[in-house]
DNA sequence: TATTGTTATACTCTATAACTATA
DNA sequence: TATAGTTATAGAGTATAACAATA
């Protein structure tokens, strides 16, 4: 973050000369008052809103409470999944997280460098990587499931106990099983 | 896509020479059998994951659903609150949807610049902008509330009409009503 | 001094195409 | 020919800092 010799500028997502054409007139109109209420009635009785809500309030608990292992939700699943699943391959690992193969890489390499995990030659087919848990990643793993326990309690006492179990019971057709 | 002299190449969000490091050594460990079942079982028993898992279905059927408006969620949902609360500002959107300011920008850009709707003039502050929606948002608007009434029932028989009514119950405390 | 909208910047995630090495 | 892993590339989403205009 102090050498910012070595960083290239990025491309803008957006051409610039499109941004200005797109706010040229602006007549005056009366304005909604600043403190007035907000009205989200139509957005809260769709479940997929509340769905992807109540998303965003788990990847942030997640995130805040493993924040000392420094472990995002999806490096947990990878972790757990090695973990549960010694010497799978990545290509049998993207397929289950519904990541591209590509995706994966940066993802197994951080882990990697941590210590977490190695990949290991595969016996049955040179192109392929089998995937294990170090010592220092099992470790780490037993910490990150102490710290989801957590997580877990609280977002039970959000929702309430029997709505925690009717979320494991009525969530249970997206959960991919193979 | 043609042009390619205009591109400029981007900064890798990780240095090359970490990469190679990562990887030294491989010995060769079983490796479990391509076709074995995976176990997902630990991550199918968090709240959270399947939370997260739905969340992914919801947006690819909102997406399919919705494409042939190009239409996603995020904007319809900046569409619906114009709707129920004109004259909003950009501030008071940015607070109910969770974005900060500055990212609310780009999505309204592309929003009135397909004429979808109008940022106008403040009568109480002149540093704000009141949000309408054009007549050509409303139209949009309405087929939108269509397809995504489409949406909404592949999700009830996905998880059942029981399943659907405590999903909306049970997820109403995560819905931002303010 | 503080706030609103904007710009610039950068990191993450996701996706596609092409490459290498193996099968 | 096809597959596993990798690289390069591009776009979306999200975040911070700084700026001008205004409060």
């Amino acid at each position: 973050m102090s050498d910012q010799a070595l960083r290239v500028p990025r491309q803008p997502s957006r051409p610039k000369k499109a941004r200005s054409a797109e706010r040229k007139r602006r007549s005056a109109v009366p304005a909604n008052e600043p403190g007035a209420p907000i009205s989200l009635a139509p957005l809260n009785r769709l479940a997929g809103y509340l769905i992807r809500q109540a998303q965003l309030w788990v990847f942030q608990d997640f995130n805040e409470t493993l924040a000392p292992l420094d472990v995002r939700p999806v490096q947990f699943s990878i972790l757990t999944l090695i973990g549960e699943n010694p010497g799978l391959s990545q290509m049998a690992l993207s397929r289950v997280l519904g990541i591209v193969r590509s995706g994966l890489v940066p993802l197994l390499d951080s882990l990697e460098g941590r210590g977490l995990l190695k990949r290991s030659a595969s016996t049955t087919d040179r192109r392929s990587h089998a995937l294990y848990l170090t010592a220092d990643g099992r470790t780490l793993l037993v910490r990150a499931n102490a710290l989801v326990g957590e997580h877990e309690e609280r977002l039970r006492q959000k929702v309430g106990p029997s709505g925690h179990k009717q979320l494991l019971k009525v969530l249970e057709v997206f959960g991919r099983g193979i």
